[in-house]
RNA sequence: GCCUCGGUGGCUCGGUAGGUUAGAGCGCGACAUUGGUAAUGUCGAGGUCGUGGGUUCGAUUCCCACCCGAGGCUCCA
């Protein structure tokens, strides 16, 4: 629907002839010239999709409207002409007239007639508010729309909204840590004094990543990447936002309704990504595959939301936006086994690297689930096989597993002793029969792909939560922020710091300097507190002898050492830590 | 979402049993200082005491609501 508000000294009409057969004989008295002072013109065209439904949006808006300008009487004057996508006339005079009776509780209504070619004139005021234009959306209000969805703006308000940044910027502030019952190395004191990440009340649960925090969730990427190329996986990327139906399809709409963003574009529902697997879905089906292409391995580092329960969220642990590290194996059942060993396997690599103590769990069908009895019974088999075949130990919990199939969860241990669940690996008969996801066979036939979703890290944030406190917040000198610190002794020694510097920054280190006038004590303390890895001391000494004095993570011993032998040193360091698994 | 606790400069924390200019250390800036591996000195700037409302002559302080954070439940595709 379609409303034009002109706020006007006068409006005078009179109807002329009828436009359209259906319409009633107007009376005498209608027909002759009407002429409302200080009023409020109020132009309506009903769209296609409109019904009565739609009256209360129209009322609404009308009543903002003449509260604005303080308008007591209204001009509701039909109007096809606002619109090329009309209702028919039925609905269109049925939405008029309930329109009419509910207005004339509140106003003075004069309605013009409906059907009929009218002489107009009028004189609109002038004022900023005088001319006003509002769209109502036929979705809006109906019991379909979710009670989150923005149905406010449909609304479109055109009046300008009053407030005042000043004051605003005072009502949002940053998060601000309670620390009394944190440990030291707990991820959000060392997050905050590495300069890693900080949280704002405007985006609760969302990461604010500074330089130094992205350096180390950006290594975590680069490594991941390297890895998953070796191992024959490929990446995709798929959008933030996807219509709704697509959810609907996937089945999380139903099952975590209430969990989602929504958003909408062009009237159109959208749902802000709480999962990568229905974008790689589609992403399968663009093109034809043969059982040459299985087992398919598709990765996607996806940026996903999840509302959570308010009370739920901590730190880097338990977020609202992450990113994930998804992968998708497409396969058939005989592959099943082999490609599960195969992750379990990559899984074991990584949490080895990394040092992480893990434990393994299968879980089994879920009361919230979708899919046929016998499509659980298969795909718990397949997990347990696997398990069994690598002699895992594990422990089964049962109702546990995805609402589209059983799992088999990795739990890393923190310094605490509390166990996160980072690795997963879920077995899905489910989503490729509901996408319905196919490939040719051997025989020509055509034939439904098994699926399995599976994460590594699980979640980038909680992944580089859980690292921080292993660490105490001595990461790997591949993963740390700054790598070495260039420290003067002197100001006499500035300019050989300078070269020192610039020579590592050229190898490609990330390297800082620090040529304060502060005792060199001082300087050591402010690195040692940024755990840095190697911190390099130039004084007269070193610059008469060209070389550096070199102190290690912690380490009070200092090893003078070539500058060349420490370059290679190092960027032999970085490049294992970072290439191999 | 529920129960408990918290929110005072960038950070860590004092303080106000309602009353003039809310303090300190670190950090930041300036100046002095030129020192050998975990804190050099002096001076200076920096605060709507989480937000909104109420009580009051007066609220950072008392009351209410909300927001954010912490611990614990519940939840986590």
């Amino acid at each position: 629907m379609k409303l034009l508000f002109l706020h006007c000294d006068y409006i005078k009409f009179k109807p002329l002839k009828k436009a359209l057969k259906s319409v009633e004989e107007l009376s005498e008295k209608e027909k002759k010239e009407h002429e409302v002072k200080e009023c409020l013109g109020v132009f309506v065209a009903v769209e296609k999709g409109d019904s009565v439904e739609n009256v209360n949006d129209l009322i609404n808006n009308v009543k903002d409207v003449a509260s604005q300008v303080k308008a007591k009487k209204i001009v509701l004057y039909p109007y096809a002409h606002l619109s090329n996508n009309l209702a028919n006339p039925e609905i269109a005079l049925n939405v008029l007239e309930e329109s009419e009776k509910s207005l004339k509780r509140d106003f003075d209504v004069i309605k013009a007639p409906f059907g009929y070619y009218k002489e107009v004139e009028l004189k609109v005021k002038g004022h900023p508010l005088s001319e006003l234009s509002r769209e109502i959306s036929p979705t809006a209000g109906s019991p379909t729309a979710h009670p989150n969805a923005l149905s406010k703006s449909n609304k479109q308000p055109a009046k300008q909204e009053d407030y005042d940044p000043h004051k605003l910027l005072n009502e949002i502030s940053k998060s601000r840590l309670d620390t009394s019952k944190l440990k030291e190395n707990d991820h959000r004191i060392l997050g905050q004094q590495m300069d890693l990440y900080s949280f704002n009340e405007v985006a609760p649960g969302m990461v604010f990543w500074h330089n130094n925090g992205l350096i180390v969730r950006d290594e975590l990427i680069k490594f991941w990447k390297e890895i998953h190329k070796q191992h024959g996986y490929l990446e995709i990327s798929t959008p933030q936002i996807m219509d709704k139906r697509l959810w609907q399809i996937s089945g999380h709409w139903d099952k975590y309704k209430e969990n989602n963003f929504l958003t909408n574009y062009e009237n159109k529902d959208f749902i802000v990504k709480p999962m990568n697997c229905p974008g790689g879905m589609l992403v399968y089906r663009h093109s034809t595959k043969s059982y040459r292409d299985l087992p398919l391995r598709v990765g996607e580092l996806g940026i996903v939301h999840r509302q959570e329960l308010s009370g739920v969220l901590g730190g880097l642990f338990r977020v609202v936006q992450f990113i994930q590290d998804d992968a998708h194996i497409f396969c058939t059942e005989e592959q099943a086994d082999e490609e599960i060993s195969g992750i379990i396997d990559l899984i074991g690599l990584f949490y080895k690297k990394f040092r992480l103590p893990y434990r393994v769990e299968l879980s089994t069908r879920s009361e919230k689930r979708i899919g046929t009895d016998e499509m659980w019974n298969k795909a718990e088999k397949l997990l347990k096989k696997a398990l069994d075949r690598k002699k895992m130990d594990y422990k089964t919990s049962g109702g546990q597993g995805a609402f589209y199939g059983p799992k088999i969860d990795f739990h890393v241990k923190d310094s605490l002793g509390r166990e996160w669940q980072c690795g997963t690996i879920q077995l899905d008969f489910s989503m490729p029969e509901r996408f319905e996801l196919e490939y040719t066979g051997k025989d020509d036939k055509r034939k439904r792909p098994i699926m399995i979703h599976r994460a590594i890290y699980g979640s980038l944030e909680r992944f580089i939560g859980i690292l921080i406190e292993h660490y105490s917040g001595r990461l790997p000198c591949w993963l740390s922020p700054i790598q070495v610190r260039v420290i003067n002794f002197t100001d006499r020694n500035n300019k050989y710091a300078e070269r020192i510097f610039g020579k590592l920054k050229e190898e490609g280190i990330r390297v800082d300097l620090e040529l304060s006038s502060v005792p060199l004590s001082g300087k050591i303390r402010d690195a040692e507190l940024m755990k840095i890895p190697y911190i390099i001391v130039v004084g007269d000494k070193e610059e008469k002898e060209k070389t550096i004095a070199v102190r290690t993570k912690g380490e009070k011993k200092i090893k003078n050492m070539e500058v060349d032998d420490f370059v290679e040193q190092v960027k032999k360091e970085i490049e294992e830590g970072s290439r191999k698994i």
